[in-house]
DNA sequence: TGTACATCAGTGAACGCGCGTTCACTGATGTAC
DNA sequence: TGTACATCAGTGAACGCGCGTTCACTGATGTAC
């Protein structure tokens, strides 16, 4: 046994992780396995040491984002998940300038959805556990009766995915930007978040943080 | 002056035409020139002879849709567009199972955002104008003061685009529908447009129907 | 009215290039003795 | 402890294919006489 086991392993993360950032900047079909080889410093031939085909990177550069919440890379702070505006905490990440200028460290949502509604169930699948995963925190942060706090979670979802794709896929900056802005005072206003002021503010600057599970 | 000039501008439309629906099922770098002209019913080489490259057909494959107000095709009924409740029918139509179903016939907005992101200018414009057109419709159709009515415009627009564009791009059609249904909800409910009943309804239909200008 | 001509939309073979994948090989490593 | 070996991660040349683009050509059309 040459090599320790945890060596191919690492080895393959890198190259899930640079298939992921030239995914989200050139879409699913528009890099080829050189460029993915070469950023994760590695050649050509390599690549079916560790994967059967190239379509096998898609799903699994996708589940990446959801394994890593990189929620934490966008404001800069880590979100304590249990926290009771976990939600708005993550809904201000992923619509701030950060998320929106970071193509690279984006979400899959914001980053592919177009070429993911393109693709096989299971590139789908993986598209769904991330998408489900924002649905279910926010379900969580909302205090009302079940039906409606599911609809309410979708909806909020779902403005945020929209507000940022189309705010990258416009020509000019300021429609971008007032896009973002209307569209994180709208989500926020629908989870009933927007309430937050500054007591608020410093009690959550206060609480010891705690990394999600 | 052989050939009425109109034959090469209706060629020159087919083959848009072909482009555009093309472009929707695969994405803008998943169509090759061949498989458009064939489309369109012609081969290979007279391509250049209406177009200097292949990257011109997506700007004016995606403008083609915003010439054509393609709603009318999804509900199956043609907007009246001075309405009072326009935007409650362009909500409806956008957000209806035969638009999620109509992969060939889609606004660009759902099939090809995330791909329009990583486009030129000139075809971020084209999709922009695409997507001012929409918040304008809504824009009009909303009674608050100007600033408001523009945000809230902004929001509906975001979460009919983000509805739709992850309701493509799930698995679990259940799961897709729930989405749509939400943002459907949410939407109307955000226009101040949801409490339309039967008589709103009733007078819709015994107007006599206007086209679009 | 009829014919020769000029124009140019459309054809299809050819080109060079980049891609996904294969394969014989190299060399770094842990293990057996 | 030191050396020979087996394993397999990684290399880079080679393959066949499909793509965007070019180009010499064909043939359908409107016009001039």
């Amino acid at each position: 046994m040459p090599y320790p086991p945890a060596h191919a392993q690492q080895t393959r993360a890198r190259i899930v992780r640079s298939a992921m950032i030239l995914f989200n900047r050139h879409g699913l079909e528009g890099v080829s396995i050189d460029e993915v080889m070469a950023h994760a410093r590695l050649t050509r031939g390599g690549f079916y040491r560790h994967f059967k085909a190239k379509t096998d990177l898609y799903a699994e550069a996708i589940a990446l984002s959801l394994a890593e919440t990189p929620w934490s890379r966008w404001d800069g702070v880590s979100v304590d998940f249990s926290a009771h505006d976990a939600a708005a905490q993550v809904i201000r990440a992923y619509l701030s300038t950060a998320h929106l200028e970071d193509v690279d460290g984006s979400c899959p949502t914001v980053a592919l959805p177009s070429d993911v509604a393109r693709s096989d169930p299971r590139v789908k699948r993986a598209f769904e556990n991330v998408f489900r995963a924002m649905v279910a925190l926010f379900e969580r942060s909302l205090r009302r009766n079940a039906k409606e706090n599911r609809q309410r979670a979708l909806a909020i979802a779902g403005i945020c995915v929209g507000g940022m794709v189309v705010a990258r896929a416009v020509e000019h900056s300021d429609l971008a930007d007032a896009l973002r802005t209307a569209t994180l005072r709208i989500a926020l206003e629908l989870g009933g978040w927007s309430k937050m002021g500054k007591a608020a503010l410093r009690r959550k600057l206060a609480t010891p943080r705690r990394r999600p599970p």
